[in-house]
DNA sequence: ATTATTTATCGTAATATTGCAATATAAAAA
DNA sequence: TTTTTATATTGCAATATTACGATAAATAAT
């Protein structure tokens, strides 16, 4: 027990889920945001932008990087981050049509 | 060691954070997406949609309503749920202005 | 070659989440 | 009132996340 039950539900509902939780946490959505600042690639200084160490820092980068949200190529000794369009598309999308589903509704009981 | 130090980070990274958050787990998506497919409140019956026990259901429902995107109301005996639009419309602009900064990028260096 | 710089990984402790059986609560139905 | 129905809470085990010091790896600078 414990474990999350991937595999009872759709590829669509795990994929936002995966999307969901790499941002939910404050020191990814201020990764984000500093990489969308920056308006380029930046290369390390990513670190000296957050309250955390260098290793945690790493470890978030890694969980952006796996759900798809940054992408990072290497440069001389250091790493080049970005954001990987795609993904933010994706979850932009799905709330897109959230909010389409919203509007159709008729009902608005509570 | 090991809690969220939400304290360094603004109030907005950790709103977007909180309610990521709690879509970032498959059950959670689905619940959302039962709730918009009914174009109604329920009142029960999501536990019947979902490959879970009735107390893992009531505590995914109970993060979905503390993170602002449910809400429900007591109805006889049944509680009736439904999606709480405020937060999500939130949660959308958030990735609206994202999209509107990829936009206004000139560098596609990655 | 040695040293500095940059990022990743390992190890580990603290904390949080996930899931469910058992039980509680509270209104509805009998 | 007793029983059923619907939902919540408790308690606990399994798992995952968060954070960081120590260390590794790999290129750059000296």
């Amino acid at each position: 027990m414990g474990a999350t039950k991937t595999e009872h539900f759709t590829d669509k509902q795990n994929e936002i889920a995966t999307i969901a939780k790499a941002l939910g946490h404050p020191a990814r959505v201020a990764i984000i945001e500093y990489l969308l600042k920056v308006d380029a690639c930046i290369c390390g200084d990513i670190v000296n932008e957050l309250p955390l160490a260098q290793p945690t820092v790493s470890q978030h980068l890694k969980e952006l990087k796996s759900a798809g949200l940054i992408k990072g190529e290497i440069e001389g000794n250091a790493i080049c981050y970005c954001i990987d369009e795609k993904n933010i598309y994706k979850i932009l999308n799905y709330f897109m049509s959230v909010s389409n589903k919203l509007n159709k509704k008729k009902k608005n009981c509570c």
